[in-house]
DNA sequence: AGCACGCCGACT
DNA sequence: GTCGGCGTGCTC
């Protein structure tokens, strides 16, 4: 084989390797970056790959090389632009491009399925069809019926209706088309898409809104869309949406939690018309394919999904919408960890088009990035709705006498509303009964075996659970240390908090909304028609109630316990306190009369709820934005976080010590705080630490990263342990 | 990540 | 004598 009738492919694969793998190609077979291949790999596997560059060389030597096995697209999967914004995503976060890529693609795809849309065909008669008279296929009863249904049904059916109405329909449907009764008719899903005349009023607020940001709509633009409560981000989204997919481009729209949006959802369907696809890990395999497709070949002129579905393929995108920018969710905890919004925005960029980050409860970093001048702000200040500001009263605990974790004002408050037949939402963002189980005699604490954090008790299973791994165990009826019988519960949940209502309010029907009571699918929808039918008085629930949900009857908020938020180690936790108060408040009042929120603290001095309570999210991250900054905090410095576990104690600090003397050996501006034991220190009986890296200058920072993992990689201390960095850490733990 | 190779403990 | 534990090393 002469060498001038091969030639060499760089090949990604799904392995956690920092490096590509070139393969021999025949000069025939037609090879293009963004197709995959099915490649020979390692001793006898056999795995999919995806060609990143097509070349004459290779820095390996080239009898080493293998020949690839078969080319599985005929056409590039991804298109260059989205391999660059892969590309940019593997250095930014430090994670190798292979699994950037594959995580990137519907499961069905990584496997190497072919990238082939489903055709849907319509069966309908044909005029020799219509003119049949079906009594004279009484000899063949089955294609007498089918013929039966088509005549019933002059659009024709598709397999699926055939199937549910007539159930196997295949052979005596053959026997018809056989005889030219029947035909198919292919059907693009595309037609089906309908734009409705219907359009939505805006107000004067939105239409400037939709009216500032217009005028970005043909290049890259971030906008933060700083709307409150009710003020109706969601019609300026529509709006925008509108006029991208008039112009023939497409739309994609992040959302937290599709669970969560169900409304949100079908507002957007009803008043785009426009075919929504959707991008959810809920969808079956070949949905998801079947959607992502639809999104390649720009057949889907709007996506929405969650956080994966960034890596959505467009054929001509034209818009991007981040709903509830602020979100946690929108950074994946695990693996490859990512910010979808900060995703959005570089995507933005590099296609010319703007990004729309709303939020009633920007973030800090998205703030900053207006002060900077990097982002257009655009405000919604009145509520659409109509509904009032709920008035806010703080309930200074000290010294008072307490209810479980009720105090008497906040009893009062909620007798008060149930006597009126209104709805009360109480707010514990802690599940269970007790997070806390002690021995009275001697201070034994029951704590996670694998993790060391307490056990919370949870009465209605009656076990201790691990709140961060998936470890119970029985509850002990004496103290295992020292015999003593008298075990205390310390510590107020969802499910004590329960029982405290019960026996206050014995006649109120209470419901309780978290992840044990709504762990049954379709269940928190059930829970959700149950509030809105009436048939509660009182609702217990976790942050799972505080997003989107709008409760009519609704009017009273009581915030158990806000004190967490105000200390904590983790420095993001008042922004995230403020984020979900403000959410959580949202949800008292109605059109006719405003709500009460009544939040119980023993700090009601505090300067940040101070702010917080004056219902002035704005000042309030001001104020968080001058902390940060005088701490040197983000969005005014950047975090990466070099986490390791480790199965022995000893083996993490060679490498610890290794990393850090490599990093310093850069002599440029870094900081490093730690090794430190990680705040859940054991998780599944790993040893956990941490290594903090702070700095001023990221693009710098950048620039070393990648030959930091480089060389950290090859330490042979690495080889002992497991490490990950997590570039823009969002929590510590 | 997989998968093989390799070197030490408890078993039919 | 072997089956199998997981440490180590490699993948174009």
């Amino acid at each position: 084989m002469s060498a001038s009738s091969i030639c060499i492919v760089q090949v990604v694969l799904p392995v956690p390797l920092r490096r590509t793998f070139d393969y021999l190609v025949d000069k025939k077979t037609r090879v293009s970056p963004g197709m995959r291949v099915l490649v020979p790999f390692g001793r006898k596997r056999k795995q999919v790959g995806l060609i990143i560059k097509v070349s004459n060389t290779s820095e390996i030597d080239k009898n080493k090389l293998k020949y690839i096995n078969q080319t599985l697209d005929k056409e590039p999967l991804l298109a260059k632009a989205h391999l660059h914004l892969l590309q940019w995503a593997s250095d930014y976060y430090q994670h190798p491009l292979g699994e950037v890529i594959f995580h990137a693609l519907p499961v069905l795809i990584r496997q190497g399925k072919a990238a082939k849309i489903r055709t849907s065909f319509r069966w309908q008669l044909t005029a020799a069809g219509q003119a049949t008279e079906t009594a004279s296929l009484h000899r063949a009863p089955k294609q007498k019926s089918i013929l039966e249904l088509l005549q019933a049904h002059p659009d024709g059916l598709t397999h699926d209706e055939l199937r549910a109405l007539t159930g196997n329909y295949s052979a005596p449907l053959k026997a018809l088309a056989a005889k030219g009764l029947v035909d198919k008719k292919e059907c693009h899903e595309q037609a089906q898409a309908r734009y409705p005349e219907k359009h939505i009023q805006l107000n004067a607020e939105q239409s400037a809104a939709v009216n500032s940001i217009e005028k970005t709509l043909d290049k890259y633009q971030c906008v933060l869309l700083d709307g409150v409560t009710g003020s109706g981000k969601t019609e300026v989204y529509i709006a925008l949406v509108r006029q991208v997919i008039t112009d023939g481009r497409q739309a994609l729209i992040l959302v937290p939690e599709i669970g969560l949006t169900p409304q949100f959802i079908s507002r957007l369907q009803q008043q785009l018309g426009a075919r929504l696809v959707v991008l959810h890990s809920a969808l079956s395999a070949n949905e998801r394919l079947q959607n992502w497709l639809l999104a390649k070949l720009g057949q889907a002129p709007v996506i929405l999904g969650t956080r994966s579905a960034i890596w959505a393929p467009m054929m001509r995108p034209g818009l991007i919408i981040v709903d509830e920018e602020h979100d946690l969710s929108y950074k994946q905890q695990d693996g490859f960890r990512y910010s979808a919004r900060d995703i959005a925005i570089m995507r933005g960029k590099l296609a010319a088009i703007p990004v729309v980050l709303g939020s009633a409860t920007p973030s800090m970093e998205s703030y900053q990035n207006v002060n900077d001048g990097k982002f257009l702000s655009v405000g919604l200040a009145q509520r659409i709705d109509e509904i009032k500001p709920p008035q806010i009263r703080l309930i200074d605990m000290r010294a008072q006498p307490m209810t479980g974790a009720l105090s008497a004002a906040l009893i009062q408050a909620i007798g008060k509303e149930l006597k009126h037949n209104k709805q009360v939402l109480l707010f514990l963002n802690r599940r269970g009964f007790s997070p806390v189980m002690m021995c009275h005699q001697c201070g034994w604490l029951a704590n996670c075996r694998r993790c060391e954090i307490p056990l919370t008790y949870h009465k209605h299973k009656n076990k201790l659970l691990c709140h961060h791994c998936t470890s119970q165990r029985p509850v002990p009826r004496v103290c295992p240390e020292c015999g003593c019988a008298e075990l205390l519960l310390i510590g107020h949940g969802t499910e004590r908090l329960t029982e405290t209502l019960t026996d206050i309010f014995p006649a109120a029907k209470i419901l309780r909304i978290d992840r044990d009571s709504t762990r049954r699918k379709g269940s928190m929808n059930a829970l959700v028609d149950a509030i809105n039918a009436g048939q509660a008085d009182i609702l217990v629930g976790t942050q799972m109630l505080a997003k989107g949900h709008h409760f009519p009857k609704l009017t009273l908020v009581g915030i158990v316990d806000i004190d967490r938020g105000l200390f904590s180690a983790d420095f993001r936790a008042s922004e995230r306190m403020a984020q979900l108060f403000i959410q959580v408040s949202g949800r008292a009042g109605r059109a006719t009369d405003p709500g009460l929120v009544v939040v119980q603290t023993h700090y009601p001095q505090h300067p940040l709820l101070q702010r917080l309570i004056q219902h002035d999210y704005a000042s309030f991250a001001r104020s968080l934005l001058q902390e940060r900054k005088s701490t040197n905090l983000p969005p005014f410095s950047y975090l990466a976080l070099l986490r390791v576990e480790a199965n022995q104690a000893a083996m993490s600090e060679p490498f610890f010590r290794e990393a850090i003397a490599l990093l310093a050996d850069k002599k440029h501006n870094f900081e490093t705080y730690g090794p430190i034991p990680a705040p859940i220190a054991k998780r599944s009986g790993r040893l956990r630490y941490q290594l903090l890296i702070l700095t001023n200058e990221r693009n710098e920072f950048r620039r070393h990263l990648g030959n930091w993992c480089r060389q950290i990689e090859a330490l042979p201390s690495a080889k002992k342990i497991r490490w990950s960095l997590d570039v823009d850490p969002q929590d510590m733990l």
